[in-house]
DNA sequence: TCTTTTTCTTGACACCGTGTCAAGTTGACA
DNA sequence: TGTCAACTTGACACGGTGTCAAGAAAAAGA
């Protein structure tokens, strides 16, 4: 393991994920990278076995680099559970960014590649964690819905956290600021003026997320 | 445009279909379509140039068979906003299950080929005028929170009625029953019950769909 | 019935991207 | 000077889409 193996290693990484960054994530092919890193197709096979064990390696490159780890202090440090799932949305709905490309690359070749597949379960089924960490800790405050369950709840959330809705939103429908809808500091202030709103006119109801009934 | 064309054109859109439903999406190639139709490979390229053609074809075809107009009747002929979302959750939401299969192949192609995400968009876009519709219809009743643009409360809609969302939660999570999440009627017994438990207790603003703060 | 036209078949091939293999080059270090 | 690891070049297999040409078979028309 030579100095020399890690910074090709390290060049390689830092290719995919600018390239994954930059372009279309499903057109970035193994040759593109290697084009990237100043290398050749071949030598990028000397440090990773396949393409989705490079994406992992990038993945995992990404959340060393962008440290995840921090950014999830606050939320699993929160005492209170609304403070908990507040830190937790801005923490991975801000994190989407960072991980888009690559994610994107993984959710389209997730049905072609077990590995892929395997890897992206895996990722999900952590954040998934975090969603349930907050609903648990909401629910023991008492705070959730009593016709949900908290296995209910967290799907949802995991729904409306999803990288597919952050795509919806932010590239489809053209929101500049998608954590605008995901962080929570918004959804309180929409529920705070909607209870106002109720107090005062008589709506007491909400039905979907922004329907009062 | 003889019978026998018309009868195996109709023989490969019925197995396509078939094989859509039965599998997974993306592992359907053109040979397997045409060995299920009793047909030669090259004998599908007669009928439709491209995959692409092929699945917006099958699309169709399923629109037909399923009868997806009668089933927005109702939703396109309600007089109250409330009544008008209702029919359109649940119209959708239970004609995803149908077309899912279909469905997926799209989402899968749509970053390789060009035709197949222009027609997935396209079908995307018709969906979001149910949701924009709907929204309106409720806005024009005064029932849409107020912090919500009918634009923005449709993006969302729209969001908890993709086909992701329902994979998520139909495939992932395991739900066995993913309208009893899409389908208003649950939503309003929700939403219902929240609101006597709120007047009980006083929990008074509601953050996130099944949030109660 | 015989002929024409359309539909379908067989077999070949190009293209693209992933992954593999072999033989040779380069540079560092002993 | 020789050795070892990292890299290069060039070739090839595989799987999938789409194309092409030659011929068989079946329907349609006289």
């Amino acid at each position: 393991m030579s100095r020399k193996t890690s910074e090709t290693r390290e060049r390689i990484l830092e290719s995919a994920w600018k390239l994954l960054a930059d372009s279309q994530a499903s057109a970035v092919r193994m040759s593109d990278i290697a084009k990237q890193a100043g290398i050749s197709r071949q030598a990028v096979y000397l440090h990773f076995p396949t393409r989705a064990e490079l994406l992992i390696a990038t993945t995992r490159y990404i959340d060393e680099v962008k440290d995840i780890d921090a950014r999830l202090v606050k939320s699993r440090s929160a005492s209170e559970g609304l403070e908990r799932l507040e830190a937790f949305v801005e923490a991975w709905g801000n994190y989407i960014p960072e991980i888009y490309g690559v994610a994107s690359a993984f959710i389209a070749m997730q049905t072609k590649d077990e590995e892929a597949g395997a890897a992206w379960a895996d990722r999900m089924s952590a954040v998934r964690h975090g969603c349930e960490a907050a609903v648990e800790a909401l629910a023991r405050d008492g705070r959730l819905t009593l016709s949900l369950s908290t296995s209910e709840a967290t799907d949802l959330l995991l729904g409306q956290l999803s990288v597919e809705n952050w795509e919806l939103l932010r590239r489809r429908c053209g929101w500049s600021s998608v954590p605008s809808a995901l962080r929570r500091s918004e959804w309180i202030e929409r529920a705070s003026r909607q209870r106002r709103t109720r107090g005062e006119t008589g709506h007491r109801s909400m039905l979907w997320p922004g329907y009062a009934g």
